[in-house]
DNA sequence: TAAAACCTTTGGGTTACACAAAGGTCAAGC
DNA sequence: GCTTGACCTTTGTGTAACCCAAAGGTTTTA
């Protein structure tokens, strides 16, 4: 199989497959006439596997470290329950985190609705941002500033 | 004020100010004698803000366009309105994503609970993940399949 | 006066790919 | 036989919001 035949029988796009080959989750063999890289029937399994492992959280380091476990004749499993163990109550506070996030933009949403629009006037840039709480300046709170896309 | 002085002021870091600096949320003045930056109590409140809108889950770019439209005298409240009203409910969608990795999670190690640990056998790489849900091949299929750390 | 503490700019690292460029390869039709 | 289009290769860039290190100038302090 070549790289978008794999994909395609994966559902994944041709860039994720050479992504993995590069990070080392996958090793093709090559052909020798055009240095094409070459998968076979495993090469598929072990994709699928990848994309398991996705869907449990897993980043591409630790699939890797998984992968490269089980091809040493290492059981993976604890590795995977510890890992799974660790990250879920990370999850769980992410979660928390996005809730009291989309509870403040509902906050701020319905505070809106009894507020004009300010023009900005020097000291004002935008109302309803300044009428927020204030940002804790304490050093030791970091809890509440991380966001992303 | 220079810049670890507006920082301390604000509990953020120094990096974060001359990152914001940088992209041009804070535009500070130059001391000519050494070429420092200097902020002043303007910067300070400017920089409250920018942390204010952060909780709200603006992007620097988003913080960016708010504060040009207010330094350019118009009301920044209908864009903020705007970009709320549209993150939310992907917020929301993104708070059903993580429930649904934290089940999938708990479901693994509960199912794991009754599954011995497998060695690598050329055919199983690791039973409880393999025993997941095979993830759907079709393209069309792409809303359980993005994660981050 | 010398070290500690802080300033400057530049550049690299983080995640999981997406995308573009430049150039070789291959299957199909004319 | 040749063109065309589809696909392959590697390399490099971009994404978000900083963090960190290096190299070198400045200011403060002991």
């Amino acid at each position: 199989m070549k790289v978008s035949e794999l994909a395609k029988a994966a559902g994944v796009t041709a860039e994720t497959v050479r992504h993995y080959t590069r990070e080392g989750l996958l090793a093709p063999t090559r052909d020798p006439s055009n240095g094409y890289h070459c998968f076979d029937g495993q090469d598929l399994e072990r994709l699928a596997f990848i994309q398991r492992a996705r869907t449990l959280g897993f980043s591409i380091k630790e699939v890797r470290d998984i992968l490269a476990h089980a091809d040493h004749g290492d059981s993976p499993c604890p590795l995977v329950r510890d890992l799974l163990a660790q990250r879920l109550p990370e999850i769980r506070e992410r979660i928390q985190e996005l809730e009291a996030l989309a509870a403040r933009m509902e906050e701020a949403l319905n505070a809106w609705a009894d507020m004009p629009d300010g023009i900005p006037d020097g000291h004002s840039l935008c109302r309803l941002i300044e009428s927020l709480p204030a940002p804790s300046t304490d050093q030791a709170d970091a809890t509440s500033a991380k966001e992303e896309a």
